[in-house]
RNA sequence: CGGGGUGUGGCUCAGUUUGGCUAGAGCACUCGGUUCGGGACCGAGAGGCCGUCGGUUCAAAUCCGACCACCCCGACCA
């Protein structure tokens, strides 16, 4: 016997209209469909159906992680202090107001786990010592907490959600390649059976740390993440996107090459500013960027007035873990220059102790503005090659955008907007050095095990599937991930005894759910609309005449009458 | 945290500009009746110290102040 319940004894509070709060598709529809309800900003409950949604995507994880070695477990949420102050790194402080921290009755502190790599690296460390014992596949389901600085859009980016991370631990790099690549195409399963269109690309590895990673990508317009692909298979997230240009369309190469000249820009800096003020196009400009590193050298990054930095690059290529922007004061006394009035000229002859990297874009503009160096002036006729008095590095140090190349093929990059459900790290050492996750090798000496991890967020990739398949009557749930199989629509309201006997019969094949409710028959369709289970057979008043009964398909809206023994059959070859 | 906005029965909102006597509508809910294949109808009910605290006033949902909550735009992430 399936999981099948009657609708008159379930809690599936619809409703009519939109919610005010909610502006998304899947944050609307959840609420409306008796999904979830909200608790506080970013945090919400789950409702038997959006529960049984979660539990369905949940157990498709599971199958996959199981299948590639992996072991379920479950750490606590709550975290010591004293354990995150071993990796060293800091991380507790890193992390920053998102941590949610509580202290004890005894004034020992603790935080609600945003992940759990310190705790899997503490386990395996106590608990595992020779080359024997490894690889190992860790896992678990858990809600996790940030403290996000702006929840949003429901579920989709709330402060505790549903996750499942993954832990992997091996003897050697290769071996960790291995384990990444296992993960990896487990992740591509697990997308696909969830019935998602989605991309993996490759992303900055954040606060988690390492040296490689991936995220996947639901497309979806709705999606906070931009991502670049290509047709022959390339994807990154812009922040990383590699290109190749196609700088010959901006070219006004011909213009003869002009003096320097300084002009008078009072109390204006920005480049929309500055290019309103001389009635020139921000293409124009050089944008000046001042950053310090985590090691403490001061970099100055330049960028063609209309592009975006890529943080990404700049770090690469300054070889730097984080950079910040440099105060005010710095500016004026250490660099010489002008907060807001920063240029190429200025600093690459004012003999401060900087390293200059301009982009080539920016290189390549003839007669450009730029800060002066100097409070309320700024330069034209700027010709980086000819007025740039010191050793700078040229490359791409801006973001792909429109119109850039595909790095490996010249391809044109399409950018694309992409909901991140999943992610994963090849962590390296970096956890197990700090925190002693070492085994002995067939040699007899000590190594330092090698870690990736793997998170999936579970919650959210409900409300991506929902932004992926909805239309303006409601949800549209793929079949895998669907509440419940069927919907026993009953209309008819002499048919108890009729529907009650089908009802059970569905049950031994289907998880079904029945709507036995004494509502008027409009209202029993558009609840069927809203909660979008894919198989709707409903019982009107023609199964007394004909003795069929009708088979509605959500997606399509199809209607199809058999004779009710010929239900599962017609499903089958349906679903075949 | 910066910028914008909203708080009035369970839900969606009117009323606030120009203070005034019992605070409204639709939906949902309860009871009775009529309906019964695409969010029905009639009748009768129940449900609100108008986000909180303080102030102005003969009188405050309405004016003033503080606070709180929530939503949207930016920096963070599964």
């Amino acid at each position: 016997m399936k999981y099948s319940k009657r609708l008159s004894r379930y809690l599936l509070p619809t409703v009519k209209e939109d919610p005010k709060e909610a502006e998304i598709p899947s944050h609307r529809l959840m609420i409306r469909a008796g999904m979830i309800r909200k608790l506080a900003s970013g945090i919400y409950e789950f409702l038997p159906l959006g529960w049984r949604v979660v539990k369905k995507v949940e157990n498709i994880i599971r199958e996959e992680m199981d299948g590639i070695g992996g072991q379920e477990m479950i750490m606590s949420a709550v975290q010591p202090k004293s354990l995150w102050d071993e990796t060293g790194s800091g991380r507790w402080y890193l992390y920053g107001p998102e941590l949610i921290r509580f202290t004890d009755r005894n004034d020992r502190e603790f935080c609600l786990g945003p992940t759990h790599e310190e705790v899997i690296t503490h386990i395996v460390a106590s608990n595992v010592k020779s080359y024997k014992e490894l690889p190992l596949l860790l896992y678990q389901f858990q809600m996790k907490y940030r403290d996000e600085i702006r929840p949003r859009f429901g579920i989709m980016r709330a402060r505790e959600f549903y996750m499942k991370d993954a832990y992997s631990f091996d003897r050697t790099v290769e071996d960790c390649r291995k384990s990444y690549e296992d993960n990896f195409k487990a992740y591509e399963r697990i997308f696909r059976r969830c019935g998602l269109d989605f991309v993996s690309v490759e992303a900055d590895t954040g606060n988690i740390g390492g040296q490689s990673s991936h995220e996947f990508m639901v497309i979806a317009d709705t999606g906070e993440e931009e991502i670049a692909v290509c047709r022959c298979g390339y994807g990154a997230n812009t922040e990383m996107a590699e290109f190749r240009t196609d700088d010959r369309a901006d070219g006004d190469r011909q213009e003869a090459v002009r003096e320097l000249e300084e002009v008078h820009t009072p109390g204006v800096t920005t480049v929309e500013e500055v290019a309103g003020f001389l009635k020139e196009t921000p293409k124009k400009f050089i944008k000046t960027l001042l950053f310090r590193t985590d090691d403490g050298r001061h970099i100055a990054a330049f960028i063609r007035g209309d592009h975006e930095l890529s943080e990404h690059a700049l770090k690469k290529a300054a070889s730097a873990n984080a950079i910040e922007f440099i105060d005010d004061d710095t500016i004026k006394k250490k660099l010489k220059s002008s907060p807001g009035f920063s240029g190429p000229v200025g600093l690459s002859s004012s003999g401060a102790a900087i390293e200059l990297y301009m982009d080539s874009a920016a290189a390549g503009i003839v007669n450009g503005i730029s800060g002066a160096d100097r409070k309320d002036y700024h330069l034209r006729n700027i010709n980086v090659r000819r007025d740039m008095k010191a050793d700078f590095r040229e490359g791409n140090f801006r973001k792909a955008r429109q119109g850039d190349l595909c790095p490996k093929c010249g391809g044109a990059l399409v950018f694309k907007r992409g909901i991140e459900v999943g992610h994963t790290f090849l962590l390296g050492t970096k956890y197990s050095e700090s925190m002693k996750a070492v085994f002995v090798n067939d040699q007899g000496s000590e190594e330092n095990m090698i870690m990736g991890c793997y998170g999936i967020g579970v919650t959210r990739v409900v409300a991506a599937a929902i932004e992926q398949s909805h239309d303006g009557n409601g949800i549209i749930w793929p079949a895998p991930i669907s509440p419940f199989d069927v919907l026993l629509v009953q209309i008819a309201r002499d048919a108890d005894e009729f529907c009650a006997e089908l009802f059970g019969k569905l049950s031994e094949e289907y998880e079904v759910l029945w709507d036995d409710r004494a509502l008027t028959p409009g209202v029993k369709f558009k609840d069927a609309q809203l909660i979008g289970i894919p198989v709707q057979i409903v019982i009107g008043k023609k199964y007394k005449e004909t003795g069929e009964v009708e088979i509605q398909y959500r997606k399509t809206g199809e209607k199809e009458f058999v004779r009710p023994e010929h239900i599962s059959e017609k499903l089958k070859k349906r679903s075949g």
